[in-house]
DNA sequence: ACCTGAACACCGTTCAAGT
DNA sequence: ACCTGAACACCGTTCAAGT
């Protein structure tokens, strides 16, 4: 399980298998001197290659953020949006790790680059459908939801093979007839009750519906304020 | 800066200097070793009215989630759950460690019976105004842009302190020119564009309007179905 | 140029021994 | 019943010494 190649040792390959430790086991489980032992060398080797354990982490939320799609030009503003939001909660949902480092990087200093290259794509198409103001707004809405729905997601992380349990223990602390509501949902979680709609693309499109409602308020004005500066 | 009263140990009091130790030094600065240190006593101690580290998170987690309001009777459920929204957001903004424990917490087994009452509240409050299918999906909207947006804005912690050097920092790191949206975004930050509409109650707002309009889908009938089991 | 042994300053936790 | 010293198995990181 370890020494797998003997080629030399570059930050590409220090980067690979750190991501691959992350994926497979956790991020508790990537430690220097582990990923060490992976490569099949000692901890302090990969100094060599990385700045420090902060340097490494951005590095493979790097590789998780490049997998994330830009739909060309092709596409109208919402369609083009939604489409790279989905694209994102499926790459954080094959890195587990990968959204809570992208939430709480080790140093606020380390700015990558795609970061700033999604974000000047994303303020840009909110521009084309939205004021000024409301794409303002919508870029937080986006970003929040995108990254948040998934945390939150992985921490309730229910999946098919621990529902069972967790049903069974929520039950067995939590007596149904105390709360009503929260077994029947949790109920609706194990019979695939809301699989017909996607949770993420639910709230999702109630932010973009939302941000396109409001910037066209002619049809039944609402008391909502329109898009001032 | 130790030892400051002599009493006698208890878990109350062993939760609160925990809490204290966060919210002033950070999440990191709460290690168990310092924590005895600033209770005059050794690391050791601790384990006499704590079961281990992911207990004493737990606890002090629970302080924090029993800081948020649960609004009567009187308020209609749009109104009460916003409301409730609001107040969590607040908790986890006087607390900045709180909101990634609640989202990462030490053990999954570990559930907090204020965590299942606000659940049933929740869910509650939403059946009074929405479907079934819509209150499933609500829940999950809402609970992620709590978190979600809370997660979000510490992760850029903008603040009237940093908020300089951050912004002299990206000019440095990204040319202007090459960025204009971005650099428009920032710049937006820096003089307060959007300080006429709260970010946190925006994205809310998008959420709550959008759930209650899709329950009446009777004026203006839209492409998206309607409430479907 | 790259790797390593030894060392440092930290962690959480256990357990026998003290009072 | 509560506290502690010593110890264990871990961390990230530095640095002089090796090749």
């Amino acid at each position: 399980m370890a020494k797998k190649t003997r080629s030399p040792l570059t930050r590409e390959r220090v980067l690979g298998a750190a991501l691959a430790l992350a994926d497979e086991g956790g991020f508790e489980a990537l430690s220097m001197r582990k990923l060490g032992h992976e490569l099949g060398v000692e901890a302090m080797s990969l100094y060599n290659h990385v700045a420090n354990k902060g340097d490494l982490l951005h590095g493979i939320l790097e590789l998780v953020l490049l997998e994330m799609e830009i739909p060309g030009e092709g596409v109208r503003w919402k369609a083009a949006l939604r489409k790279h939001a989905v694209s994102a909660h499926a790459a954080y949902r094959r890195h587990p790790w990968a959204c809570r480092l992208a939430v709480a990087p080790p140093s606020l200093d380390h700015v990558l680059d795609v970061q700033i290259r999604q974000m000047e794509w994303k303020l840009g198409r909110l521009r084309e459908g939205l004021s000024e103001h409301l794409a303002y707004h919508g870029l937080h809405a986006l970003d929040s939801h995108i990254t948040g729905f998934t945390l939150w997601e992985l921490s309730h992380n229910i999946t098919a093979e621990n529902v069972g349990d967790l049903a069974a223990r929520f039950l067995r602390l939590f007596p149904a007839d105390d709360y009503p509501r929260t077994y029947e949902h949790v109920e609706q979680h194990l019979t695939g009750f809301g699989r017909d709609t996607d949770a993420f693309e639910f709230g999702l499109d109630l932010i973009l519906d939302g941000l396109e409602r409001q910037h066209e308020p002619q049809t039944r004005p609402r008391k909502r304020r329109t898009a001032a500066r």
